[in-house]
DNA sequence: TATTGTTATACTCTATAACTATA
DNA sequence: TATAGTTATAGAGTATAACAATA
């Protein structure tokens, strides 16, 4: 049987496409590699049934008992009503609690139960482990100047 | 993730929020960066009326010439059905052809055409800037790193 | 049978305007 | 009037299944 042996199928590293002009754009790969840690933290987050944006909500709500949405909204760089959503989904899970401000009727203080702080700290385990997993290989001094770098990042203003 | 052209905004300073456990979080701080970075270029390319993902495609097709579409999917890690609208409006606007191949009649050769590649050089040149200046007061040797670092990271197994 | 490009579809994330109830 | 949270909606990106034409 002369089949040409089913070529393996090209996987990633294969690809003889010159990216020579994207090399230096920044953007590009920012964008690749979140796209490889979003998809290793979707899987991570999957049996504590979160998503990255849960997760970060859930986080940040243990870590600052009392907050308010328009605060988390803020810290999560995302707007408020598409905070809502996310807030609903935790509170019917009840990992969370929307508690009223007593000085300030308009507002919710914001308030992990014991169920979401026992969650919570399964799943910071989970995704510092799986996120070492991921960085193993890296430099320690490479990792640590990309973090820096991107901390700094996130502080432009943006222009517009 | 889903990117619609976020705008640019101010973040960070009012927020006495912790984020101590998210600190050490690639993830998050991936994120925000890629956040500012994109809004930034969103307006960057605004006046060429190009995304970043038909942005990208035009790069990659001015430097490919004959590009198949799977190959271009590939390279720019989307999946097949996703680059196809992406083709259809670049075609659309007489920035690219679509050419049958002749030893493969199922494939489509793709080609830059002078509109294209005019107004890719002028993007190209536009977006470098925008980044650098955007960049300015970081260390060489910090973007550097980071670039390096995220260059692994893509390379990373992060899903199929 | 396998692959290229395509259609259809569904889900997630995002952005804006407008509403309500408070302040 | 202004703000906190909400609703509704629209746009953009993503993932999967299934199809026709071709290999």
């Amino acid at each position: 049987m002369a089949k040409p042996a089913p070529k393996a199928k090209p996987q990633s590293d294969v690809t003889h496409v010159s990216d020579a002009t994207l090399r230096r754009f920044l953007g590009y790969h920012m964008k690749r590699a979140f796209n490889v840690i979003q998809a290793d933290l979707a899987q991570t987050l999957k049996p504590f049934d979160l998503r990255m944006l849960t997760y970060t909500a859930l986080v940040l709500i243990v870590d600052n008992p009392g907050l308010r949405q328009s605060q988390l909204a803020d810290a999560m760089d995302i707007e408020r009503p598409n905070l809502v959503v996310i807030i609903d989904e935790l509170e019917r899970r009840e990992l969370i609690t929307r508690d009223r401000v007593p000085t300030d009727r308009r507002a919710y203080a914001l308030h992990a139960t014991l169920t979401g702080r026992q969650l919570c700290d399964k799943a910071v385990a989970a995704v510092t482990a799986h996120e070492n997993q991921l960085l193993e290989g890296l430099e320690e001094d490479m990792i640590a100047e990309m973090i820096a770098a991107m901390k700094q990042i996130e502080k432009r203003p943006g222009r517009g």
